[in-house]
DNA sequence: CCTTTCGTTTGACATATATCAATCAGGGAT
DNA sequence: ATCCCTGATTGATATATGTCAAACGAAAGG
């Protein structure tokens, strides 16, 4: 592994704050790949080795049932996954695939276990990026239940749009068809979807959306930090 | 907190390994309490100062949003909440009632995190009950995507069935309306959804339900370990 | 025992969402 | 530039699910 590709994940929430040698002893047995786009990484139901961290470019995680297949979410730089399925040495429930060139470094189930024992500060980190994962999982659900996906999508936009800077123009981060996935509907669905938000000043020409009347949108959205916001 | 109160947490999962003086610390500054039926123990957006945990009775999580409620999951004996909260000291994503007369033990969250600091034991059950709780979550989303609601009544069934020793009779453990509430539909819907399982012989009658060909019934359901087992 | 209440069920209807087929549009490759 | 492929859109239609109102039934209280 490279200095820069070290530095990096020594940078992250679940690494900062963990003890040098418990750091070094992680490092060690890791992997650093680079994948091409459309690469699976994991299938759902194998067994999980490795704890995997993004680096850079976008990792898509899915679950599928009966002949469909649905995204769950859509990882970028600097996010984790697989943590529960190795911590608890259990199969994934969902499949991981790179969605653009991306790189991955895997470290050993086992590694992760064995510091995870003796350095407290990682195990402390380790629970603070669980709950944090599960309470992101609850706010999905929330969305699922509660909200229609016409509603659904109104609020994605807006959470992106802040996300992004705050700016009335900015780009989705997916294609319409994988966000249509994470929304919980169709293709064809999120196409119309679109269509409807445009009397409340909503402009999507491809990738490039604007929001001409954010108040509008938010009277539609009706956003809640107890399902929208992304930290905390 | 009576001997027998004690025991019966040491006894789970996320307290059994820990040290004694540690337990005991835990212990020194817990409340227990009986609550009637339908009271609300937490409002979902509060902060969350007890971990909770359910010693006798049942307790109903809700989230709300504009107007609308959904149940989340009903917890009994032996299932703790809000574990999520406690750890990163944000707000509750959920609300918590009683439906039964309820015994449940409150542990003040200063006190968790502090012996979870001191405590290298309890912090990887803590670890293990979060990863735990996260792949339910996981689960209850992937039921939600990619099922209908009669395969998610169809499922549910079996996974109760399962679960109370195997009989072709059992009881349902909740209501029907709340049955809805958990499955993601209207009592309405529910009550056509048990008609149209009729012809794949399941006979509700009351909360009793007989499965009289439960070939067919999981030819419709397709359980699969990855969304309806429990465990693991 | 009757009454009241609340949850359930049923039917009619409205809405939301999925499906299928066809067309359209943009980005690479040749 | 042209062709081809893939994803996006549109329209027509089917299905799933929600809503509303009414009727029903079981359990609790007087």
């Amino acid at each position: 592994m490279r200095d820069s590709d070290a530095t990096m994940i020594r940078s992250l929430p679940l690494f900062h704050d963990m003890a040098d040698d418990s750091f070094e002893e992680l490092v060690r047995g890791a992997y650093v790949q680079s994948f091409p786009p459309m690469v699976d990484l994991l299938i759902e139901g194998d067994s999980s080795d490795f704890l995997h961290i993004v680096i850079d470019g976008t990792v898509e995680l899915t679950a599928g049932w009966n002949e469909g297949e649905t995204t769950m979410t859509v990882l970028r730089e600097g996010a984790t996954f697989i943590l529960a399925a190795v911590v608890r040495d259990a199969p994934n429930l969902m499949s991981a695939r790179t969605l653009e060139k991306s790189k991955v470094i895997m470290l050993p189930a086992e590694d992760v276990r064995r510091v995870f024992e003796q350095d407290h500060a990682f195990a402390r980190a380790v629970v603070r990026e669980l709950a944090f994962c599960y309470r992101g999982v609850i706010k999905c659900v929330k969305g699922l239940k509660l909200r229609t996906s016409l509603e659904r999508l109104a609020n994605y936009l807006l959470k992106w749009q802040k996300k992004l800077g705050g700016d009335a123009c900015f780009t989705l981060p997916v294609e319409k068809r994988r966000l249509a996935s994470i929304l919980g509907m169709t293709p064809e669905n999120l196409s119309r979807a679109i269509k409807a938000l445009r009397p409340y000043g909503v402009v999507v020409t491809g990738l490039n959306v604007e929001i001409t009347k954010p108040d509008d949108l938010k009277q539609l959205a009706k956003p809640t930090p107890l399902i929208d916001d992304t930290r905390s």
